[in-house]
DNA sequence: TTAACTCGCGAAAACGTTTTCGTGTTGAAA
DNA sequence: TTTCAACACGAAAACGTTTTCGCGAGTTAA
């Protein structure tokens, strides 16, 4: 890593200008002044013409922060999420981002990186007044130690939050969820009826609920096209070999899985990288992607599309979630006033199967 | 996609408390109460304790955006990038808000969506008092139409911009860059060292400036390897067509380069999309890789990892380059008022490759 | 001529801080 | 007793807006 210097002369700066000095300027009031600029009748049309000529010869535009002060909404929205480098995350920032934007408001970001400090720090941070709500979904460290005291707190402040994808049903705020259950019943179905006999599910451990959902769908889907669900099938491995630095452990832990059952014929993974390291494992062990076993994915990203053989997967809109969260986050916004009688409403996202190549063509 | 809606009863609210109503409680004045917050020996020690039990109680933190106004500074950053789906540009997020974290900043986010009207716009939307600086890299359609005007004024209002990756030499601003040239040198002579001896080059046309950079490292590496530069082995293809829609399109036209260039036997590529498009062109025309042709992507991503076979890549330290240009800002924000002769800063940062299944071992 | 009105504008408060500059009270030194 | 410093606190300005209210000058009607 190197550095350049260059060294410039100094420029003449056109700082921004305040009604004050286009006020002194002109040699009216400061009211004067800014009623001219919203061209209200009570000043003449000559002082109107005066100053508006003015402000836009300076190319005056309102201080957001003497705005804010003033009318006590900073036009700001906050966004904690575990992680960005992620395809569904940054998905649901873009649509959020998208609504945001329409309707004339600015995405803070804020990472907790899954950890249960940072989240609440970060809310911290940005509840003292430079936001008017917040958009979240929950670390994970969070939920497993179940403690929520700070989204409680940020509520009782009078601060709206919606929470989109990791939610908690006890938290009284409005929430953007898929059906995770119906998600994995899907998928399971789909591989059903394409003849699989013998399904296992590559899942994480209970308290990520979104884990604890797709395994509760994989087993009510099995008991409904009666088959006996074998809890020898069913691993439940620890998230954090999702990373790319335990993706070793994650494949060894499938690859006995397949080695102790033979009969295996079909595998649903909660995720993306679950789904793609199952076939890896298969192959080596000389199975044929999806001749002898087909895959299904939940959570449909970059990787499901790319691979050989593509992945199919349960999508989840992860766009579609996190607009339909900032949607709700400022209509609540910009209809305080009049409630008086709080409701909250979850919405629920359908999901849908993405066919590609680990599934066989019917 | 259903909605369910739940009603709650009145919750008794904690709204944040004020300076104002503190000093009202305690009758003392509203400088008594801020003087005491901060410890000030000004105040006796009785009423210093008063006053901060009374804070703690009630949870007083003061008013961002007061603090805003008052000190002409929000502690906030502003990001432009071009989109956010995105490895290489979620990485730099990740930086940026590493370092804003640890600093004491927030991170807003605007996404230009690779468009010069969505740039400018967002800029303006937050160059009026959100913020106290920008970090971003420019949409190409900017970069196409080179109209910069919205830079060189940001600028000259007195607000601080770091660019990073997608630069512009002219405007006068700190840079963070990595050096594309030497990146391509890197790939190209890894490929001559393993024993190729035709190398293509998969790139982007000449107004992306890393395209038209990484193009020429590779015309300069094959000089320097004293192999002549053939013109039939460089494919600049429109880089609309690295969006999922246009696949297939890419890869009809990376078909035709190798069935007329039977003797490649290696390819570069500037980036992943077109590195991978390359293999799966390069495998239905039955080669094999690397045995046949060996294959090296600039910019290292998920995909690159998760492909089989794996892809050697040019990496390009997204989150160091993010983490960089947040210290170069906020350097300069808090260094504002002692330098009056500016300096401007270019950093460039070192690219590595990473060899994986797709370059042959030694 | 006077009362009532309209017109055009300015003063001032408010939003929540921080900070400078008083000011009244106390105690001690002269 | 007088003088002066130290002490403890308050008033007010400032940051940049918006908005309510008041006020003087001019016009109209009685």
């Amino acid at each position: 890593m190197y550095t350049l210097v260059k060294r410039y002369s100094i420029k003449i700066m056109k700082k921004k200008i305040t009604l004050k000095q286009i006020a002194k300027e002109l040699d009216v009031s400061i009211s004067t002044v800014s009623k001219a600029l919203k061209n209200s009748l009570e000043i003449s049309l000559e002082t109107r013409e005066k100053v508006q000529a003015f402000a836009k010869y300076y190319n005056y535009k309102p201080d957001n922060i003497a705005l804010s002060l003033k009318n006590r909404k900073t036009k700001n929205i906050g966004v904690i999420i575990p992680e960005i480098v992620h395809y569904f995350f940054s998905k649901a920032i873009n649509g959020i981002e998208l609504v945001a934007n329409k309707r004339g408001y600015n995405v803070i970001i804020g990472l907790s990186n899954e950890s249960f400090d940072k989240e609440v720090l970060n809310m911290e941070m940005l509840a003292n007044g430079s936001i008017d709500g917040f958009i979240l979904s929950i670390a994970k460290e969070t939920l497993s130690l179940q403690d929520y005291h700070h989204f409680n707190e940020t509520i009782n402040q009078g601060m709206p939050i919606v929470m989109f994808d990791r939610v908690i049903d006890e938290i009284e705020c409005d929430k953007v969820i898929i059906d995770d259950v119906k998600g994995a019943k899907i998928a399971v179905n789909k591989l059903v009826s394409n003849g699989c006999k013998h399904i296992a599910i590559v899942s994480t451990k209970d308290y990520v609920s979104v884990g604890r959902l797709r395994t509760q769908g994989y087993v009510e889907a099995l008991k409904e096209n009666q088959i006996k669900s074998n809890p020898d099938l069913i691993l439940k491995v620890d998230d954090k070999f999702a990373t790319d630095d335990y993706l070793d452990i994650l494949e060894s832990e499938i690859s006995q899985l397949l080695s102790k059952n033979q009969t295996i014929d079909g595998i649903f993974a909660v995720n993306e990288i679950y789904a793609l390291t199952a076939i890896k494992a298969a192959r080596k062990l000389g199975k044929k992607i999806p001749e002898d076993i087909q895959v299904i994915g939940f959570t449909d990203g970059v990787l499901s599309r790319h691979s050989t053989p593509s992945l199919t997967t349960v999508r989840q809109h992860g766009q579609k979630m996190g607009e339909m969260a900032a949607e709700l986050l400022i209509d609540k916004l910009e209809n305080e006033n009049e409630e008086v009688q709080e409701t909250y409403k979850t919405i629920v996202i359908e999901t849908d199967l993405i066919e590609r190549e680990s599934t066989k063509k019917r």
